[in-house]
DNA sequence: TCTGGGGTCCTTCAGCTC
DNA sequence: TCTGGAGCTGAAGGACCC
């Protein structure tokens, strides 16, 4: 779900593109949280909708291309989309359903080839170097790739088909929506160098007004470009890669698992909070779910980090490496807490605070060590006996007592000691 | 206009060891 | 014993992606 948007370039008449060696499909849901959510609300189809969280702070998930045409688009703050668009039907976010629909669409995939690289929910790449002789080429598997989904979960999506991952990226975005772009090996140049720098994946609002100061407003202009100036101006890596990318070298393979290297959880307040005991509150409930997530997805970490960010929108974070893995909550909360309270800050107005637990190995691969002060059936015996009643009775059940509502004040728990 | 939540990767800098 | 450089690691911040 590419929020970039760009034209794609003329091909003039140079026939049927000859797709020879374009195994690589990047496979793009069309405003899949909308479309997902539409399913079951067919009355809404062809009107203006957006997702999102209904809280004063919350932004756009996804919406219909009937809004996006009143200048709706993900990220926006929900409030200026109501502005933008006031007749639009609001949706809350349904993230069970998204990710049921995203599994059986993986599986679809999965049925034309073994080589699929999930980006994110609504997206794949897929190689189907080997599925050529079984099911035709690359376009014909793309045709038949979407008419399935269109069939089968009753979302269109859009396809690119190239020889490189960069390049099937950047067509689909510009097949969209409910679109199909090839790219013939021979044309990437040419289909590249008409394109701005921005269309490039890896160059945001930043690097493009760079490039842009610099007087680089096109991939040509990019490619052109000595790689020893783009490197002075952006670093060795970025302008190295920059380089590689506006000639079409991208030797990235499509890699079918990939490991995740961290796991957090962050929430930002309805309103800007300067109670540390409020904070605290929050850091123990961010730091029960990061170690819950870390421990269902059988893994633990090393590095403790939190994130905060003030009222005026400036974010720091502070990090604290541990001398051994960790999936344990107390422990990454005791860490958390150690790291806010050495800002020392004095009621800050706070924004938003989060956690995050980096530096993830499987569980098996790092055993994690007994300690002399914790009692012989120890915190981790309590974080597995609280997974496995949220397994059975729904996730929130068994809760630290400070993030109980308090029952005189209707809130969470008060004064109760966290440590 | 007023900016979510979940991530990854890169750069820079400081401290430590050899 | 002191000093400087290389290499490594951790910490912090920034940019980017969906």
């Amino acid at each position: 779900m590419s929020r970039r948007q760009f034209t794609a370039p003329d091909r003039g008449d140079l026939g049927p593109p000859d797709d020879t060696g374009c195994t690589v499909l990047h496979v793009d849901m069309d405003a899949f949280y909308a479309s997902a959510s539409l399913i079951s609300r067919p009355d809404l189809r062809g009107k203006p909708v957006i997702i999102g969280g209904a809280s004063g702070r919350s932004v756009v998930l996804s919406a219909t291309y009937e809004a996006r045409a009143f200048g709706v688009a993900s990220a926006m703050p929900m409030a200026r989309a109501r502005r933008l668009c006031p007749q639009a039907v609001v949706i809350e976010p349904d993230h069970r359903r998204y990710a049921a629909i995203s599994e059986a669409i993986m599986a679809t995939f999965a049925t034309i080839t073994e080589s699929v690289e999930p980006l994110s929910l609504d997206e794949a790449f897929l190689d189907v170097a080997g599925a050529l002789r079984r099911l035709g080429s690359p376009t014909r598997i793309a045709e038949q790739l979407r008419d399935t989904i269109a069939d089968e979960q009753g979302i269109t999506c859009s396809v690119g088909v190239a020889s490189t991952k960069f390049v099937a990226k950047l067509a689909s975005t510009l097949a969209k929506p409910d679109g199909l772009i090839v790219v013939p090996r021979d044309e990437t140049v040419s289909f590249l160098h008409q394109l701005p720098v921005g269309a490039i994946w890896g160059v945001g609002d930043k690097t493009e007004e760079h490039l842009h100061r610099l007087g680089l407003r096109t991939v040509a202009d990019l490619a052109h470009t000595p790689v020893e100036t783009l490197q002075r101006a952006l670093g060795d890596v970025a302008g190295q890669s920059l380089h590689d990318l506006a000639w079409g070298r991208d030797p990235r393979a499509v890699v079918p698992q990939r490991r995740e290297k961290s796991i957090g959880a962050d929430e930002t307040f309805a309103h800007d909070i300067d109670d540390p005991a409020r904070i605290h509150r929050e850091l123990l409930r961010l730091s029960d779910r990061t170690a819950a997530r870390a421990r269902s997805a059988g893994m633990t970490g090393r590095t403790v980090s939190i994130k905060v960010r003030f009222a005026d929108f400036t974010t720091i974070t502070r990090s604290k490496t541990l001398r051994h893995h960790t999936d344990v909550s107390r422990e990454i909360f005791a860490t958390a807490r150690e790291l806010y309270d050495r800002l020392g800050l004095q009621r800050a107005r706070v924004r938003l605070v989060g956690v995050r637990l980096e530096g993830l190995v499987r569980s098996a691969e790092a055993p994690i060590q007994g300690r002399l002060d914790e009692p012989e059936h120890g915190w981790r015996d309590a974080d597995r006996a609280v997974d496995r009643a949220s397994a059975r009775f729904g996730a929130g059940v068994v809760r630290p007592a400070s993030l109980m509502p308090d029952p005189t004040s209707g809130s969470l728990g008060g004064q109760r000691d966290l440590s």
